[in-house]
DNA sequence: GTCAATACGGCACGTGCCGTGCCGTTTGCT
DNA sequence: AGCAAACGGCACGGCACGTGCCGTATTGAC
């Protein structure tokens, strides 16, 4: 019963995986079809479909198999680990095959509420319990404003990572990071001294 | 010559707007068609392939047809200019025709880089243009720390915006505004008195 | 070792929409 | 009056969708 739903499961799979990102590559995902992707796998289309419900879910797999785990450092300093943190998610979604990739699926979960759920759940959800988790952290120990939710830290810090791939063109690099931790750590309010001297 | 390329546009222009508007609401934009703006208008497919290269262009006037110019005020506070600016543009963004249709769009243009060109031309600058020179003000009046670039605080700012919107669920509102611009502005360290407390 | 169940590749089908022709008509400028 | 352009309607080939059916190969159960 239980090797019922898995008899030849592997193989194929990886085909699928493997087609899918050479073809995405190649094509873009824009024009990337189940068809085409069996076709390169050299697999039937029913062997995808019965695997996954569209492409954006074989899109998310292939996106999830190219993330080893991340995991939280805990050096103390929460600038440092959060930076930390930013820059390999940064370096990860600038990979060849996946810095295309990424934008085109959150654009379908535009467009999929079963792909978002997909999405949120084993994607985004583990990245951000872990961040939450660091940040909790860092309030208890006077790291941070003890009346910041960290939820709401979580889309100041990574929203303006987003906005830079999704929405509006501009430089999207370490340097980019740094700035970033810098202004909403301190805060954009001129420096106490800085009015004094006005 | 002039009279050439408009010979009988805003009658035929019009109708296709309001039917994508109209189409759009009942089935969603994925499966919006040409084809069904077309039938819905009275309207030949000619009529509107000659007027928008893709159904995304079509949705992006029916968004620019809607959005009334958005003045930029100058009340000498920073913040509450900001405000304000932020919360026209949620209450935009949350009215019933728009608020499923900005998000596709968004989706849309990252597999369609002539539309991406064209949102962020008529779309995003004029915002990003206002918001920019705001800061600039602000900044000259020393109510902004000196050494941020105008762009990042756009990126900080809105960006937090867009990831619930387009990444993460998650509050949506005038509150989340209001402890957004609260804790870009003070900072998310803690404050001073408090690390000497502890 | 036999047998039933399942996954598989291959193929074909109907459907929907694409983008583009062509036709005959209407409209508005000259 | 005459002409050029836009128009609605229709049809076309093309493509990918998602789903059937076929015959074959593999695997676990008995």
């Amino acid at each position: 019963m239980a090797t019922v739903s898995s008899r030849r499961d592997p193989d194929r799979t990886e085909a699928v995986l493997r087609a899918t990102l050479e073809l995405a590559q190649e094509v873009g995902y824009a024009k990337l079809s189940i068809e085409g992707i069996a076709a390169r796998a050299g697999v039937g289309k029913h062997t995808v479909y019965r695997r996954w419900p569209s492409k954006g879910a074989v899109v998310l797999d292939v996106l999830l198999a190219s993330k080893q785990q991340l995991g939280y450092p805990d050096t103390g300093d929460i600038v440092a680990d959060l930076r930390a943190q930013m820059r390999a998610g940064m370096e990860l979604l600038a990979r060849p095959g996946i810095s295309a990739l990424y934008p085109a699926l959150i654009g379908e979960i535009q467009n999929d509420a079963a792909l978002a759920a997909a999405f949120r759940e084993r994607w985004l959800k583990p990245v951000t319990d872990g961040t939450r988790a660091r940040l909790l952290l860092a309030r208890e120990r006077g790291q941070l404003s003890p009346d910041v939710d960290p939820d709401m830290v979580i889309a100041l810090l990574y929203g303006p990572l987003y906005y830079r791939i999704l929405v509006a063109p501009g430089p999207y690099d370490a340097a980019f990071v740094d700035s970033l931790l810098d202004a909403a750590f301190a805060g954009l309010k001129p420096p106490a001294d800085s009015r004094h001297v006005s």
